[in-house]
RNA sequence: GCUCCCAUCGACUAGUGGUUAGGUCACCACUCUUUCAAGGUGGUAGCACGGGUUCGAAUCCCGUUGGGAGUACCA
């Protein structure tokens, strides 16, 4: 049974890059029929954003990811939450002293950065000196002793042999070699009592059964160091994958300074969850290549953490568009009306009928990438023409266009009302330009500047369609009135 | 600086020794057509460079260059 989890720190609202390291860690497990776990990791109180929990909850749900263990729901290895969980780190750390793998340090914050100033002065590769600061080591068990029992503030910190190698596995970078003399001793307690992200992740992910853990590229590094933290508690350590990058347009990590990087942000402007799932599933991921539309229960069928890339992707926001007008035609009409509903509202337009909304969907879904598009795109629909486009009256407003026009409006006022369709009204408009002799053309453009202001929109018919009798011979004469 | 990672069209990618280097977005053209889209057809465009290994390298090895990440009592 395989067990991942998707650990993020409540240090903001939910990250783009976020959601596809949870996006994975869900396919990897549901493809392998395991679990997936929550656990907040708030181990940094200085730190801590207030309901940025609630979000990431959220925003995965919006997403589609759904979590089978966390703060939220419970499970048998809990707390989820870190800062719950204080005790067990210090017990861990403790026994790490005890094993002889970890051990005390009563340096302060300004003695460090005066060691590595000293360091980076003489040249030296800025790392602890065990052999100079004030720890068990230079200051005796005895000394040791009698500041902890004095109660002065230390940490604990990772003991690091000075000699060695130290190799990693990665299930999408295959194995690497690092030398030990360069792995810093890492403070594992801070002197808060709360423990680092490196020890209550190596304590979690054991203590909670994470076999594969799944995380960004940006956790590598310190990847060595994981494994002497196993190698101290004399653990075996979980199989690990680090995820490349998600960069922005000038290769750099796509971060908070791109703009619009939360969740959130996405779901504000309006991208369908099924669309941005799916492009974020294909940064550094492509289950066959030849086509880029694929189902969430394709995406489980298909994936396979040595499949994903190992190069940072680029986020491409005109793909994303296009991925989600790809997505938004093929949802049903009706829950596009459900979305546009609040739309409309905002856009000033009150009441609108549902049959309505829905017939106009229909006619403007092939022309447009977002729900939120349909109110300014189809104005005209939920209430008057606000405007005319006057460079489009000039290019197709000639001599006898006003002429034609008025006949044209009473011969589309013959038209019953039980029979004001589409068929129909071509009828009409086709049969006057045949007898006129000119392309239905000279007459259809006309008609969408005076019934609709733009030169752009759905076929003219289908607009009259549902536009109604009344609406459509009204704007034509109002039209004709006035210019 | 040091450590590690990475390198196929502008972007996302397929490719794991023999392919005319394929697909998608974007771009261009044509088509359809009442406009704009969508759709269809076609096109521009890529293996960073240099050495090896091999009968044969995008693919394997080494180096160079370039890019990225990390280098905290942050995660």
């Amino acid at each position: 049974m395989t067990r991942a989890r998707f650990a993020p720190s409540p240090t903001g609202m939910l990250h783009i890059g976020a959601l596809r390291t949870a996006l994975y860690n869900f396919l990897f497990v549901r493809h392998t029929g395991g679990k997936l776990i929550l656990r907040i990791e708030d181990t940094d109180r200085t730190r801590f954003v207030e309901g940025a929990e609630k979000d990431f909850i959220q925003m995965c749900r919006w997403a589609g990811i759904e979590f089978d263990e966390g703060p939220d729901i419970g499970g048998d290895v809990g707390p989820y939450r870190q800062s719950e969980r204080t005790e067990i780190y210090r017990k861990h750390a403790e026994m790490l002293i005890e094993r002889e793998t970890a051990y005390y340090a009563f340096d302060t914050s300004e003695e460090l950065d005066a060691m590595r100033e000293r360091q980076q002065k003489a040249g030296i590769v800025p790392k602890y000196d065990r052999s100079s600061m004030r720890n068990q080591f230079t200051l005796g068990d005895e000394e040791t002793r009698r500041l902890l029992d004095g109660g002065v503030e230390h940490t604990i910190r990772l003991f690091v042999p000075l000699t060695g190698e130290t190799r990693t596995h990665d299930l999408v970078r295959s194995e690497s070699l690092f030398a030990n003399r360069l792995i810093d001793d890492q403070i594992l307690l801070k002197s808060d009592g709360f423990p680092t992200y490196h020890l209550a992740n190596i304590v979690d992910d054991h203590l909670m059964g994470i076999t594969h853990v799944i995380r960004g590229e940006e956790w590598l590094p310190s990847l060595p160091k994981h494994i002497i933290m196993y190698q101290a508690f004399g653990w075996e350590p979980p199989e690990f994958a680090h995820l490349p990058l998600i960069l922005n347009k000038e290769r750099k990590k796509f971060s908070k300074r791109d703009g619009d990087v939360s969740v959130e942000d996405f779901v504000v402007k309006g991208y369908l969850p099924e669309a941005l799932v799916n492009f974020i599933a294909l940064l550094g991921w492509n289950p066959t290549a030849d086509r880029e539309i694929y189902s969430f229960h394709e995406m489980i069928e298909s994936f396979r953490l040595e499949k994903v890339n190992k190069a940072g992707a680029i986020f491409d926001n005109d793909k994303l568009d296009w991925m989600n007008g790809m997505y938004l035609r093929q949802l049903s009409v009706e829950r596009l009306v459900e979305d546009l509903q609040p739309l409309l509202e905002k856009a000033g337009f009150e009441n609108v009928d549902p049959g309505h909304a829905s017939a106009v969907v229909e006619l403007v879904k092939e022309r447009i990438n977002f729900v939120h598009e349909v109110p300014k795109f189809a104005e005209y629909m939920f209430g008057p023409v606000k405007s005319f486009d006057e460079e489009y009256h000039t290019k197709q407003w000639k001599e006898g266009t006003s002429d034609q026009m008025w006949e044209l409006n009473s011969r589309l006022e013959g038209i019953d009302e039980g029979n004001w369709n589409s068929k129909e009204i071509e009828g009409v408009i086709r049969g006057y330009a045949q007898e006129l002799e000119i392309s239905a053309g000279k007459l259809i453009h006309p008609l969408r500047l005076s019934l609709t202001g733009k030169r752009v929109g759905a076929g003219m018919f289908e607009t009259m369609e549902v536009l109604g009798k009344e609406k459509t011979i009204g704007r034509i004469q109002d039209y004709l009135e006035k210019h």
